[in-house]
Order: C-alpha cells, then structure tokens, then sequence
DNA sequence: CTGGATGCCTGGGAGC
DNA sequence: TGCTCCCAGGCATCCA
C-alpha cells in the first residue's frame, strides 16, 4: 500500500525513464480512473470527446515532484504547462516497460503513454482507488496541493505542534488526516508512534512538546529508512517501483501486521484494536499516554 | 465546524 | 478441491 516511501520510491525511479522525454500517445482504457480540473478549479470525469493533450500527448515531461502521497508530472513552468497528478491510492502501480516490451500483466492496466524514446509508462490499479487527474497548469497544482498538510519527510515538530493542538482525534488518526501531514498512512502511522513510545489513543491536543518532538523526529526517521529500504511491499504483491521492483522495508517493520508477536523491544505481546475503523497495532509495554 | 461512519474495489487468505 | 466470507485501506462523501 503505497504511502510516502513507496510514493517517493517510485518518483526516483521513474525520474530517469521521464525526464525530458516526449508523450508520442496516450491510451486510456478505462475512462472512470481519469478526472479533469478545469482552469475555474471544478473537476469532472474525462470525457469520450477530451483530446489527448489533456494527458500530455505531445507533451514534453520535464520533472516529477511529490507532495504527501500524490505525485505529479511536470511539463514546465509557464502558465500554459499542463501538469498529470497520479495517485497511487491502494494498489496503484506507475511503472516503465523498456521499448518493445510486453505487457507483463495487462489486467487492470488503465492508462498507457508512449514515449519518443519506445518506452511506455503504464497505470494499474487493480482496486482503483487511485487514480489521475489532469491539470491545466502549475497553479492549478499549487491550490491544490494547498489542502495538504505538510509533507512528513521534513516534518518538524515547530510545524507538527500547532497542527495537532487544533484537534482532540486519537494521534492516529490525526497522523492518517493529509489536512494534517501529508504522506502517512496505516503502517508509517504505527511504525512513527512505536518509534515515539506514544499510544495511538493518546489525544492529539494533549502532547506535551517533548512527545510532539519525539514524534517528529521518529516520523523522519521511519520514513527516510523505508524510502532508503525502497518501501514496504505486502504479501498482496502490488507495490513495485517504476522498475517492477519491490521495497523491502517490511522486514524492518516493528507493530504493522505483528499482532500478538513478541515486542521487538520489550518482549511482550504486541495488541492491535480498530481506531478510525483502522487496524492499529502497538506495544502496551513501550508507548504511554503523552 | 468537527469527527465518525460508510462505500468504493479486487485479490488473497482463512475456514469449511 | 472449491466455495464463501472477510479483510486490507486512501479518500470522497455523508451524517450526527
């Protein structure tokens, strides 16, 4: 499940099949994945009549940049440049097939764009709770990364503390809430709040300012280690970077789908309960209210 | 306004 | 073995 680590892991490895590349064609196999933002700002779904060029056809890609979770293709600066946000949602997949490769698993494969240079970029996305939105230009993504908190590779805890004041949810849900931090999702919010020795029921309002910097700080860390690990791919095998490759910072993880396994600190037994209908695991030994 | 609950969607695993 | 059921979860949307 692509949170921030995965996300990033996939913009580094999709950086050098991109850059500087030119869209020849665009395919789209299943419309519904697709929405449009018009220069006003409204959305609607991409309709059997919109041009390619709204999916860069003829396009030249020129960066991608991350915020949160949401990646974003890049076709310059001016005000006319259109801009791709991808979102990987559950089981989102953007990756590259060399030239002349063959689809190696073409169920659930709803968008393709081919490169001047033979390669194509595909989107999977078996679940579809991802998706991609096509922008009219930078400014466009600028209001609409606005909603997002900050991103929560570089969070510290002077832009964490006013943030979790304002709301009296469970820390974990605060954590999952991209208002809020932009990047965290189910496992890093388990894995940050283990790190920080704080339960995840703790109130968010109620940190005091060391919890808030121990928190910050174990937000940082989990995430820098899993984009260096490359991410945590599951069982459910979906999460590859842009090269098919899999993380393998799941091996580090240390509460996210240990219940009832011994504590990696501590020794005793891992518990798990549903908080914002999410299954969140911690160790009643290592993390304390506040 | 806040925050909780729900629905979207499929594949994989458990249980029978 | 094959069937059914349940679960995973980001995010939009609805409701109290």
């Amino acid at each position: 499940m692509p949170e921030l680590p995965e996300v990033e892991s996939v913009r580094l490895s999709l950086l050098p099949h991109l850059r500087d590349r030119a869209v020849s064609a665009v395919e789209v196999r299943r419309r519904s994945v697709v929405s449009v933002t018009t220069p006003r700002g409204a959305n609607r779904r991409l309709g059997p009549r919109d041009p390619d060029a709204l999916l860069l056809r003829a396009a030249r890609l020129h960066a991608i940049e991350r915020r949160g979770k949401q990646l974003a293709i890049l076709t310059g600066h001016s005000a006319a440049d259109r801009v791709l946000v991808v979102q990987l949602g559950m089981s989102g997949q953007l990756f590259c097939l060399p030239p002349g490769a063959h689809l190696p698993n073409p169920t659930h494969v709803h968008v393709v764009w081919r490169l001047d240079s033979g390669a194509r970029l595909v989107f999977r996305d078996p679940r579809r709770f991802g998706g991609v939105c096509a922008l009219p230009n930078p400014a466009a993504l600028a209001a609409r990364w606005e909603s997002l908190g900050p991103d929560a590779l570089t969070i510290d805890a002077a832009d964490l503390q006013p943030r979790l004041v304002r709301t009296k949810r469970a820390i974990k849900s605060a954590l999952l809430d991209q208002q809020v931090l932009a990047g965290v999702g189910n496992i890093y919010a388990d894995e940050s709040l283990f790190r920080a020795g704080i339960l995840p029921t703790a109130r968010a309002s109620a940190l005091k300012p060391p919890a808030v910097e121990r928190l910050a700080h174990a937000i940082r860390d989990v995430l820098a280690q899993a984009v260096a690990a490359g991410g945590s791919s599951l069982s459910d095998g979906t999460y590859v970077d842009a090269n098919g490759n899999p993380g393998n910072f799941q091996i580090s993880h240390n509460v996210y789908g240990r219940t009832g396994l011994p504590c990696r600190a501590c020794g005793g037994p891992l518990r798990s309960m549903l908080i914002s209908n999410r299954t969140t695991v911690w160790c009643p030994g290592c993390q304390r209210g506040r």
